[in-house]
DNA sequence: GCACATTTGACAATTAAATTGTCAATAGTA
DNA sequence: TACTATTGACAATTTAATTGTCAAATGTGC
C-alpha cells in the first residue's frame, strides 16, 4: 500500500471501513431483529418518508422483488404501513409506523455512539472535507454507472 | 438527510459509495472471471507477499474455510502458487505467480481510470484531508471491533 | 372510452458470498 | 512424549440478492 496513491488509498479504505463497520452493525442490528437490507428500508423512509416499493428499489439500487420482499416482513411486524398511493391506485406508498419510527430511532441513538467513538478525534474540518469529498466522489460515480434519484443531504 | 451530522454524512456516505462502486468493479472483473474476493486476495498478495491462508482470512477479516476456497481456486487458475512455509511446515505459504501479478496489474489499470474520474476535481489537499480522516476512523473502527493485523499504508 | 404496452405485487427458482460444523492429520508446546 | 491447537478438506447451511414468470391492474396514446 505504502507506494499506492491517495486517491487509490481512498477507495481502499472506503473498501475496509464498509466491511468492518458492517460487521459492528450487524451485531446490533440482529439483536432487534433486523437486516442490513431492514434497516437500509427503515432509514429510506425515515422520519416521514412515504414511497412505493419501486421507488425504494430505485434509491436503494436493489431490485424491486427484493425490496418487496423485505417490505412485506416489515409490514407483517408492524414497522411499516400502506398508505394509499394518489400517484398509483395499485402501489401504496409504504411509510414508517410509529413503532417502526422509534425502532429506527434506537438504533441510530447506538449508532450515534459508535459514530461518536469513531470521530471523537477529528477536528470538525476534517469531517466536512471529508464529507464534501466523499459527496463529490458519490455523485461523480453515479454518473459513471447508473443514474438514480438521489437523496437531499 | 439535511438534519444528520456530518459525521453520520459521512458513515452514510461510505456505505452508499462502496455499494456503487462494488457494482462498478463487479462488471470488470467479472470480466477477468474474478470475483470481490478474488480480487481481496490477490490485493493482499500484490505484489510480493507471501502469506498463509489463515494469514490471509485474518486480515481480510473473513472465515479461514472461504480464503481457503478461494485460494484453491486460484491456484487451480495458476495465479497463485504455494511456497513451503519455514514457520509452518504443514500450511503452506501463498503468493502470486507472474501471470497472477500480471492479471492483478491489469486489473488495477482499469481501476485507475475510474479512480482517476472519480477524483477528476478533487485537490489534492481535500484528497490527502480525506485519506488521513478515513484511516484514523479505520483504526478507531478496528480497535472498537476485533483486532487484526493491518497492512502498512 | 378503448386497445395496448407497462408497472406492480406475488411467487419460485437460482446464484453467490460467506458462515458454521466436522474431522483427520499434523504441528507446535508443555 | 503426551496433549492441545492449527490447518486443510469437505459438507451443509444461511443469507442477500438476482432473475424469471405471471396475472391483475394501471397508465397512455389514440
Amino acid at each position: 500500500m505504502a507506494s499506492e496513491s491517495p486517491q487509490y488509498q481512498v477507495v481502499w479504505l472506503v473498501r475496509r471501513l464498509f466491511r468492518s463497520m458492517a460487521q459492528i452493525a450487524d451485531g446490533y442490528l440482529a439483536a432487534h431483529g433486523l437486516s442490513a437490507a431492514d434497516r437500509a428500508v427503515l432509514e429510506f423512509l425515515y422520519p416521514e418518508e412515504a414511497l412505493s416499493v419501486p421507488e425504494i428499489a430505485s434509491r436503494y439500487q436493489v431490485s424491486r422483488q427484493h425490496v418487496q420482499v423485505t417490505v412485506n416482513a416489515l409490514l407483517d411486524d408492524g414497522f411499516l404501513e400502506a398508505r394509499p398511493n394518489p400517484r398509483h391506485k395499485r402501489s401504496p406508498l409504504i411509510a414508517l409506523t410509529y413503532v417502526g419510527r422509534e425502532l429506527f430511532r434506537k438504533i441510530r441513538v447506538i449508532e450515534s455512539d459508535y459514530v461518536d467513538a469513531l470521530f471523537i478525534d477529528i477536528p470538525a474540518d476534517d469531517v466536512e472535507c471529508t464529507r464534501q469529498t466523499l459527496e463529490a466522489i458519490y455523485f461523480h460515480n453515479l454518473n459513471q454507472g447508473e443514474t438514480h434519484e438521489i437523496p437531499e443531504t
